[in-house]
DNA sequence: GATTTTAGTAAATATATTTTTACTAAAATA
DNA sequence: TATTTTAGTAAAAATATATTTACTAAAATC
């Protein structure tokens, strides 16, 4: 049972990749990097600092050093202290720099209510059922 | 009801990524773009001309050229005519191209297998039973 | 058949990313 | 307390990626 299990994790990616393909043909003009980083940070949904950043998204922290300095300059997100660490800094996402990450799960949401429509109300309510449980396990494997 | 299976599915995002985030710490000295190509490759498993390639990554098709002619000298993929079009250029991966797609699901699979280990036999039913009904009604809602 | 569009290539320039080395100051450890 | 490790910064050099312009040949359209 576990091999048919592991293949129909594994068949669920190219379906979700599918639908998540024009997720970064965002409008704003951050460079890859910088996306990348308020991503992470977006879905974290906490204050990070560097080491945490350079190690979440395997980017050396030297980097990181330019990247997140221009993402302030910006105003895409803050840097403050660590007071549990003062060789480290916080960064944080602003409201700017949520903004941007919420146009873009805005258009996934929408995305998804559209075809909906193609589901009738049985196969909606199993839907629902499906990426509950899915949550609910997921996580505990991953816990 | 919408609402609530929306966010069930925007939730399931971030739990998905951080399972993939390992993912592309392969050793193979692939460029970023390089990568990219071959995955994609890989996941539309058949060949593609550049124009398909170049829509379905959001690159200008001018860098394709040499990154494509990069990977086509190191063996990962093969160029031929398209029978169809003597325009166009079709692009096929090579079995060491595939290789390296495949060893990194190796390595997803094989994590999957580990933390299964964490739910007890029902749950692994229910877990598949959630995988296939959410892999058959998201493929239902795309096409 | 003439004209326009399309697929791919080429090359130059501008930006971005990566890697290497080195430094400071605070934290952890011996 | 002395020593070592860790978090972050800095800057240069090496690569990689993105953008612009222009070209060829085949396909599509008029």
């Amino acid at each position: 049972m576990k091999e048919k299990l592991a293949k129909e994790y594994i068949a669920l990616i190219p379906v979700l990749f599918e639908n998540f393909k024009n997720l970064n043909k965002n409008e704003v003009k951050l460079t890859h990097l910088q996306n990348h980083v308020v991503e992470f940070m977006y879905m974290k949904k906490r204050d990070l600092n560097i080491k945490e950043i350079s190690n979440g998204l395997n980017i050396a922290k030297q980097q990181l050093t330019n990247v997140i300095s221009e993402l302030e300059n910006e105003g895409y997100l803050i840097k403050m202290p660590d007071p549990r660490d003062k060789r480290a800094v916080l960064v944080s996402l602003t409201s700017k720099g949520k903004s941007i990450q919420e146009e873009k799960w805005r258009g996934i949401y929408s995305n998804f209510h559209t075809n909906l429509a193609k589901l009738n109300v049985e196969e909606q309510i199993d839907l629902q059922f499906a990426l509950h449980k899915l949550n609910v396990l997921l996580k505990k494997m991953e816990g």
